[in-house]
DNA sequence: TCGTACTTTCAGTCATTTTTGAAATACCTT
DNA sequence: AAGGTATTTCAAAAATGACTGAAAGTACGA
């Protein structure tokens, strides 16, 4: 495979991944694009590359931005912007976990506890049923939500050797 | 607040989170709604509360058994068929990250490992920093991948366990 | 075998989200 | 401050994805 092709396929399949995990297609292809380019990009070599408008790469631009994976760079007696993204990708990882863990799970784990304070007659089927579910998603989204917060403030290095030294012990047993 | 409210609430919730992370929002408010059903429950009462149409709640319905997070009850004497969410929430989780470890994980490192091998000069700046981009992906896909994989077999109480310590152990240093 | 009750399918419609294109704005240079 | 270039915004168009409703399919009991 030549690296044309290549670059072309990482792109595609990147988008697709995102876009079954919520983000849009084309913020995951611009965020591909620049991952994989050494140099860093101007809007209208990203455009080009991936055939959209420029309001399009703007906006996802922007929202890249937003999430703290891509940079902008001035480059001296140049009017116009280039883009880079953060190229650690444990780097990257983090960044996406902080920003949907207050995107999403906190705006959950406040729903959650408002529904577990219901009143209501504590016998009732219904009541019990309802009250043991909201309570049990509680705990497991707290204790994944405890989790990345160890995730994020870990070091690549420290956070892969003791989920290894978990797993050995597993494989043990 | 009163129960219904609650519910109400709550179905609303997980499926504003659902569609954020891909899966279609009707699919999580019909899972929602079983989860917090003592009973099990009929098509049409499903279609009756979440004001869906029998097709809508007869696909996504059989979406979630397809996912294993929903079953079918066959009463004795009755023709219709009852429906009910497991509720033990660790294996929901379980449940779901063996599917989309399935559907969207191995797919994406299958490309990460085909364009990894690409043909090309080794010293071409362009070459050597798409392979380093995507290598490091794949180490850090396939580090989550293995965790996923301890997750999925972990009983709950083990692996909550294990994390805490984590946690201890990176709090005192 | 027929009629009934229920389930499944899927083409067409509808709703939502994404993308475009063009106008407005900002910024630099002379 | 005028003219040129780059960026941002946003209403409308296009694309995508979800939902409906009607028809076909299936299972059951009489």
């Amino acid at each position: 495979m030549q690296l044309d092709e290549a670059k072309e396929k990482f792109i595609q399949a990147w988008g697709a991944l995102g876009s079954n995990w919520g983000i849009n297609r084309t913020m995951a292809q611009v965020h591909a694009l620049l991952l994989i380019s050494p140099e860093s990009l101007s809007a209208d070599e990203i455009m080009e590359t991936l055939n959209i408008s420029r309001g399009n790469a703007n906006m996802n631009l922007r929202a890249l931005i937003d999430w703290g994976l891509v940079s902008k760079e001035h480059r001296a007696g140049e009017r116009r912007e280039y883009f880079f993204a953060e190229k650690d990708i444990w780097q990257v990882a983090q960044q996406v976990i902080i920003e949907r863990r207050k995107r999403e799970l906190k705006p959950v784990m406040k729903v959650l506890e408002e529904v577990k304070e219901i009143s209501g007659d504590k016998d009732d089927q219904n009541v019990k049923a309802f009250i043991e579910s909201v309570e049990n998603l509680h705990n497991i989204v707290g204790q994944a939500d405890k989790f990345l917060e160890i995730a994020i403030k870990a070091d690549r290095g420290w956070f892969f050797g003791a989920l290894l030294k978990m797993f050995q012990r597993q494989v043990k047993k």
